[in-house]
DNA sequence: ACGCTGTTTCGATGGTTGTCGATGTCGACA
DNA sequence: TGTCGACATCGACAACCATCGAAACAGCGT
């Protein structure tokens, strides 16, 4: 568990400049789309923002699963956001407890910084 | 033209709080997610940037059209990032002019803001 | 060892999406 | 009016994805 398949390691690179300066390439596209991509579906928006608001920053999916799907699905969810490299997760005896990768929300909303100066 | 579908207003509401200070809304994730999920295709986060960083804030189609895909393709994803209120559309002459909704950028950026405070 | 609870994986299915070539539309310019 | 160039729409197809129920797995308590 813990992080099977981190596809995206956001912590290595601090990614590209914000996508308002100069057109971003294409390698960088594809891993950034990914990223956009996960928080593109309700369910997982939700999910991410029930973890990213957690007292202590981190929750148990048992604490966050109520989402309007099955179970299995918000497990598939997760899976996904984990993948992407937005959330990680860690079991704690009978529990999951997922918390916000690192520096996920901070290379996201870079990218989307309005003109800066 | 100009903007026949605009599903998401983008400019109506501020929109919800940053995800990182309470669970988003189920409505609200309807919305936002839509915005994530256009930017969720390496194709479509090109065009966008091509867009964004384009000299004047605008470009026509034929200047940003160089991603690698066919021309119907290029239209089709420019129609979505359109539908999804992060840009807007003019014809001036020949050309079909592209610039970036006011507010998306803030809105999104907004959103993904770790931890304010 | 057994069952219980929380969580993930599996297999199937219906819907969505990215892509293309062909065709349509609109404006400019002879 | 006719043609050309810039974009948009259409129709089709393959790939992908969200969702579910069922089953497997992992700790905990008894």
């Amino acid at each position: 568990m813990s992080n099977p398949l981190p596809v995206l390691d956001v912590t290595a690179t601090p990614c590209c400049a914000p996508l308002t300066r100069s057109p971003i390439g294409e390698s960088d596209a594809e891993r950034v789309a990914a990223m956009f991509k996960a928080l593109g579906d309700p369910v997982r928006l939700r999910l991410f923002s029930n973890v990213a608001s957690a007292e202590g920053g981190e929750a148990c999916v048992c604490d966050i699963q109520d989402v309007g799907v099955s179970q299995p699905t918000v497990s598939h969810h997760l899976k996904k956001l984990r993948e992407a490299g937005l959330l990680e997760s860690e079991r704690r005896g009978s529990w999951v407890y997922y918390r916000l990768a690192p520096s996920a929300l901070r290379v996201m909303s870079d990218l989307l910084s309005p003109v800066s100066t």
